[in-house]
DNA sequence: ACCTGATCCTGAGAGC
DNA sequence: TGCTCTCAGGATCAGG
């Protein structure tokens, strides 16, 4: 699944072989693709046609690409499982295709989302005065952003009534932060998914934050480097999480730090995965 | 106002 | 072999 990184790797991607083209024809195969916008599928590629794609943008894992004179964006989300792929024209349709962008150029290239669980999808919105699609407006910086604000994030931290790793994947508080990197994070820095925010001291959680930003960039530096062609794509496959998860998916393996069998429990309709012994259950538990 | 937990979807893999 | 069951998860939103 496409977690912040990969979603970089797929933006870095667009600016280069999308940005600048302008769109020639779109073709909605699958209505749950743009059940967010809420006009449909028709709409949406009538309001499309025409326009120059602007610089391709991120905030946490939402990607968007302004259109060109006018105050609209493209939106678009991965989900589980989506891909946006730039194609050549003449290669077959993928078995889960659900939306095709064509170009006014001469590149033989267009734009494919493609998705499968179809969690993921495209729509068009209007933009806030700064320049973000309406509907993530709430959404709020990612750790990886320059203006993300360290101290607010600290202070939300310590007034929040929840549990830690809730609140890591809370997008009105820090955005970008999957269950896989979660449980990543938690684990280089010994805490236990429950404990509460409110006891955690303050260099706790600053050191939470770094390993979070650890954790991200070390999986940009593998995804980043694996992009240099005319394929913009994003599945998961960078590589990294195969080599150098420490927790997430380790069930029963043993600990690198000390050994204990890593453990699985059910959390929110999935999993945690954590360190009995390094990362110690809070006394007392909601 | 804040917090919780159900929900959308489909294919891989396990178990029988 | 083929059927059924379980699991994976981001983000939203109804309900407490």
């Amino acid at each position: 699944m496409p977690e912040l990184p990969e979603v970089e790797v797929v933006r870095r991607g667009l600016e280069r072989w999308v940005s600048g083209r302008t769109v020639a024809e779109t073709e909605v195969l699958h209505p749950r693709a743009v059940r967010r916008h809420t006009a449909g599928g028709e709409d949406f590629a009538a309001q499309l046609k025409g326009h120059t794609i602007g610089t391709a943008r991120r905030r946490g894992k939402y990607l968007w690409l302004p259109l060109a004179d006018t105050d609209a964006s493209i939106l678009g989300h991965l989900g589980m499982s989506g891909q946006l792929l730039v194609q050549p024209e003449s290669a077959p349709d993928e078995k889960h295709l659900r939306i095709r962008i064509r170009f006014a150029d001469t590149l033989a290239t267009e734009l494919r989302f493609v998705d499968q669980r179809t969690f993921g999808g495209l729509s068009l919105h209007e933009n806030t005065p700064d320049g973000l699609p309406d509907v993530i407006a709430h959404i709020a910086r990612d750790p990886l952003d320059p203006a993300f604000d360290d101290a607010a994030f600290l202070t939300a931290l310590k007034l929040r009534r929840t549990t830690v790793k809730r609140a890591l994947l809370d997008q009105s508080l820090i955005s970008g932060v999957g269950n896989i990197y979660a449980d990543e994070a938690l684990w280089r820095s010994r805490l236990h998914y429950e404990r509460p925010t409110a006891t955690l001291p303050r260099p706790r959680a600053i050191e939470l934050l770094g390993h979070v930003r650890d954790v991200m960039n070390a999986a940009l530096d593998v995804g980043g480097t694996s992009f240099d062609s005319l394929y913009v794509n994003v599945n998961g496959e960078s590589g990294y999480f195969d080599r150098s998860l420490d927790a997430y998916g380790r069930e029963d393996e043993p600990c690198r730090r000390c050994g204990t069998p890593i453990r699985r429990r059910p959390w929110m309709n999935r999993s945690s995965y954590f360190c009995p012994r390094c990362q110690r259950a809070p006394r007392v538990v909601s």
